[in-house]
RNA sequence: GGGCGAUUAGCGCAGUGGUAGCGCAGCACGAUCACACCGUGAAGGUCGGGGGUUCAAAUCCCUCAUCGCCCA
């Protein structure tokens, strides 16, 4: 028997359950062909991560899934796995380094690459073991990383597939460059941060005649960069000036004064500078005009010592050369104003540093045609994303997609597999390091030195952990892959990714559905981020509030109602609760059953209370399956803690211990009272795994159930409509409401709990008084009552009193009665009446009403109406009784 | 600048056409043998503002406001 300590202690059950479940291996791959399969690859983590709040959430909902599908009978995989992360490993490995005062560049290439293969090895599986503790069901036999051996023939085959098709290209343009991490960017990597800057309007004095053009720039340092100077074609007030020339203030270089349509006539002079190196939208109308392209910034973010750039100025940090353009300028009178401005600057998502726009030589993938047929699949909704309304974000970004500069300047992850031939320059890729160059057969051949973007490697992670590109028993049973669950902000930078590739190189969709949960933000509204010290370490709620608590805090959030929610600890608090409530009820339950051996139930011989708790129970049962099914978590989550709570403890088990005190060999309650507390741990195991499994290991079972030596993988409980029983429902609510009147009474005139007070019900309604009748012992314990019943009482005169439907309590109070006390509740009740009546009448009164509404809708308001006016009578009746006292 | 979402009781949230609900906090009562991490009861809201559709709007449409997110 489980131990009889009354708080439920998580710590200790998710430790025995954890270690069992990896002692048994119940998480290893298991694949039994007939069954039908159900996958999903979990969105994998950065080594260098730490498991934060979406990361649980995630994980709960796809556990949740896992578990129940599981549960079901499928074939089920959840493809675990952790990302290489390109510039997050070398920053931190990088970091190491400095405190040694050394850098990587002291190391060479190989040495830096060994040292962050041992700080992988020894801290890469760190997130990892945190997600063990809320307990998630991971294939944990089949951890994956994309820089393994099978992982690192994927790429290759991915890459020289797509270059050898010409979609990857060599390219030389502005792509963002970060100059902290020294390595180029995806527009995705780059976020915009709303800074205060300076708008700073310029003169460029015209290089013939007397004038200038007043130019307004956000970055001055870029100046010598510049190539011309655009203004529109339409723009009356610059039509003389095209064709002419203007001088580069401090370096006194002249250049032209061209037209073009991408200048905004309404922002700041109408006048724009054009530096094609360091800008790129300048870049596209450098590209237009043939315009030259300087290059004035270094890869440090430092002016160029170059014939450009003024000597006093050569090797100076950009945002100081900012400044002393801007002093210069100033005291040469070329400043006509400065101006406050706030805009979006773009900078580096991992370091947070400004970003560069840079021409450099980039490697391309040309995204137009690949592009295609991923948005078809999401068009012919053979992908659907969950909430719907993601359909716009993907669709829109498809539509208008860029190419998509995979080229990393880092030595962490893919190295490039293109090797150039160092006696002809030819180059092309290959997926294992040739001999001789194709052309020219020279042995000496360089591989590219730059690595892949790291989300190159994560588009593949749904068929590459499969085996790709080898045929598998994996991929034939798991792909494509069933769901997909993630955050937003990745739906662009990854989920994209993975619907194209796969659907090029594998022919196929990545996954059918793509589910999107929301964002947990403080309880104020604000983004968790670990540097503004907001965050809140799932890690510490599941040491205080048990990991059970915490998954149903995350299923309740749901994936369909808002697209950020606030997390505050008190619901934390609320399921804590909810499981020591659950603990408790189990303790009876299993108290109960000592030595109970499952038997069939015996629907003949059910009480009301027993047909009323199977009815409710199998109407979960159905809730819950269409919850999951339409993936509304939140729902299920509800509904099961309100028939735990509500119809289970509150109700049955008072009821239970009636019955058991008085029903002879025929009784059923230990046999309903097994089947809905078991039914109940399995419907809540996808949800809370270790409490359940705790308690359902102590439920004595059928031998049907008894074979399962974890609830894992015992069936999921099913809606059985032979236990539908609408009656059962309307009589045992009627008794609900009696108790409930009754409860009222008492607190009302102070009756106190230990006495058992005397009531009379008077009830006019035949089948109701057969209700209340066959429902007696239980109104008489749990309203504590001595209890009379029948079709006519004669209303004695000092008594509380209490109207429900058709039939009126009584409660005599024998002098006691307070009639202050009984006038003013009777005149509650009458006011409240009143509003309901007025509310009623007020419908009725319309003519269209009665003509327009549906004909049961006015039926049904008619019976409320007659029956809001016989309450009324009733209380009038009664405040009549009390002015005679 | 474009798009999306939210706004319901003090707080956190449910409620997609028919007389407004749950949890927490607050109030009152209660050591009755699963649970005080509990039980029982009472109180608390003109559903952000305005307009429209409808016999009927928290719910559908338009508009405004505030907050938040994504993309440029």
């Amino acid at each position: 028997m489980i131990e009889t300590k009354t708080a439920y202690s998580p710590k200790d059950v998710e430790a025995k359950w954890t270690k069992y479940w990896f002692d048994e291996h119940c998480f290893d791959l298991y694949i039994e062909e007939d069954k039908p399969s159900f996958a999903i690859a979990l969105p994998p983590p950065n080594i260098t991560g730490n498991l934060h709040m979406g990361h649980a959430l995630n994980g709960t909902l796809q556990d949740l899934l896992i578990r129940w599908k599981r549960m079901q009978g499928f074939n089920v995989l959840w493809q675990p796995g952790t990302d290489h992360a390109g510039i997050s490993t070398q920053m931190v490995v990088e970091r190491e380094l400095k405190k040694e005062g050394k850098n990587r560049h002291q190391l060479g290439r190989e040495a830096f690459l060994e040292l962050v293969w041992q700080w992988r090895n020894k801290c890469g599986a760190q997130i990892l073991e945190q997600y063990k503790r809320l307990g998630v069901s991971f294939a944990w036999d089949r951890v994956a990383f994309t820089m393994d051996e099978g992982y690192c023939r994927a790429i290759n085959r991915a890459f020289v597939t797509l270059f050898s098709e010409g979609y990857i290209y060599r390219g030389n343009r502005v792509t963002n460059w970060c100059p902290r991490c020294h390595t180029s960017l995806s527009d995705l990597e780059v976020e915009h941060e709303e800074t205060k800057g300076h708008l700073y309007c310029i003169k460029y004095k015209l290089a013939e005649g007397i004038g200038e053009l007043v130019v307004a720039t956000t970055r001055p340092e870029s100046m010598f960069g510049d190539v011309a100077v655009a203004v529109h074609p339409q723009d009356p007030r610059y039509q003389a000036l095209i064709g002419k020339s203007v001088i580069i203030p401090l370096s006194g270089k002249a250049i032209p004064i061209i037209a073009d349509e991408y200048v905004d006539r309404e922002f700041g002079t109408g006048a724009l500078k054009i530096t094609p190196a360091h800008d790129a939208n300048d870049w596209e109308v450098g590209q237009r005009h043939k315009l030259d392209q300087p290059i004035v910034i270094n890869e440090h973010g430092k002016l160029i010592a170059c014939d450009l750039v003024p000597a006093n100025l050569h090797n100076v940090e950009r945002f100081a050369a900012r400044k002393q353009i801007v002093e210069a300028l100033e005291t040469q009178a070329l400043l006509a104003e400065i101006k406050d401005y706030t805009h979006g600057v773009g900078v580096c998502e991992r370091c947070h540093t400004v970003i560069e726009p840079r021409l450099s030589e980039q490697w391309y993938v040309r995204m137009k045609e690949l592009a295609e047929p991923a948005i078809k699949v999401v068009e012919e909704d053979r992908i659907v994303f969950i909430p719907d309304r993601y359909t716009a974000t993907y669709l829109d970004w498809m539509r208008n997609i860029r190419d998509w500069c995979v080229s990393r300047q880092l030595w962490w992850g893919h190295r490039i597999p293109i090797w150039t031939c160092k006696a002809c320059g030819h180059f092309d890729s290959f997926e294992e390091a040739p001999e001789a160059c194709g052309k020219c057969q020279s042995k000496v051949l360089e591989q590219d030195p730059d690595v892949l973007d790291t989300w190159f490697s994560s588009a593949l992670f749904p068929f590459a952990t499969l085996g790709w590109p080898d045929k598998t028993i994996e991929q034939k049973v798991f792909y494509p892959t069933t769901v997909l669950s993630t955050a937003r902000e990745i739906i662009n930078l990854w989920v994209a990714r993975m619907i194209f590739m796969s659907l090029k190189l594998k022919g196929t969709i990545p996954f059918k559905q793509v589910l999107i949960h929301p964002v947990i933000q403080t309880a104020d509204g604000k983004r968790m981020s670990k540097s503004k010290g907001n965050a809140i370490d799932p890690l510490d709620m599941i040491d205080k509030y048990g990991a059970d608590a915490n998954r149903f805090l995350f299923c309740s959030m749901g994936v369909k109602g808002d697209q950020d929610v606030r997390f505050r600890e008190d619901r934390l608090e609320e399921y804590k609760r909810f499981a020591n409530k659950l603990w408790n009820a189990g303790r009876f339950v299993l108290t109960c059953l000592e030595g109970y051996k499952p038997q069939v139930i015996d629907k003949s011989k059910l009480t009301l209370a027993d047909r009323f708790i199977l009815h409710r129970f199998h109407h979960l049962l159905d809730d819950v399956h269409n919850g999951l099914r339409n993936w509304d978590f939140d729902h299920v989550a509800r509904e099961l803690y309100n028939f735990s709570w509500d119809y289970f403890c509150d109700w049955y088990l008072e009821i239970a211990k009636v019955q058991l005190g008085q029903e002879g060999p025929d009784g059923q309650t230990k046999a309903v009272l097994a089947l809905v507390f078991e039914g109940l741990m399995r419907a809540l195991h996808p949800i809370m795994p270790f409490i359940t499994e705790e308690l359902w290991s102590h439920v004595p079972r059928s031998a049907y159930l008894a074979e399962y030596d974890t609830i894992m993988f015992a069936p999921f409980p099913r809606p059985d409509e032979q236990y539908y029983d609408d009656e059962a429902e309307s009589q045992f609510d009627l008794l609900m409401r009696i108790i409930r009147g009754i409860r009222n009474i008492r607190q009302t005139y102070n009756v106190p709990a230990s006495s058992e007070a005397d009531v009379l019900i008077e009830v006019t309604n035949a089948d109701e008084l057969n209700t209340l009748i066959n429902g007696q012992d239980y109104i008489k314990r749990l309203g504590r009552v001595h209890l009379q019943i029948a079709n006519k009482i004669p209303a004695p005169p000092m008594a509380a009193y209490e109207k429900v439907s058709h039939s009126t309590i009584y409660l005599p109070l024998a002098g006691l009665i307070d009639v202050e006390k009984s006038r003013t509740k009777l005149d509650q009740r009458k006011q409240a009446l009143e509003k309901e009546l007025a509310k009623v009448n007020e419908v009725f009164s319309k003519p269209d009403f009665k003509a327009r509404a549906p004909k049961e809708k006015v039926e049904a308001m008619q019976t409320q109406l007659t029956d809001m006016e016989s309450q009324m009578a009733s209380v009038m009746a009664q405040l009549k009784v009390l002015e005679k006292a």
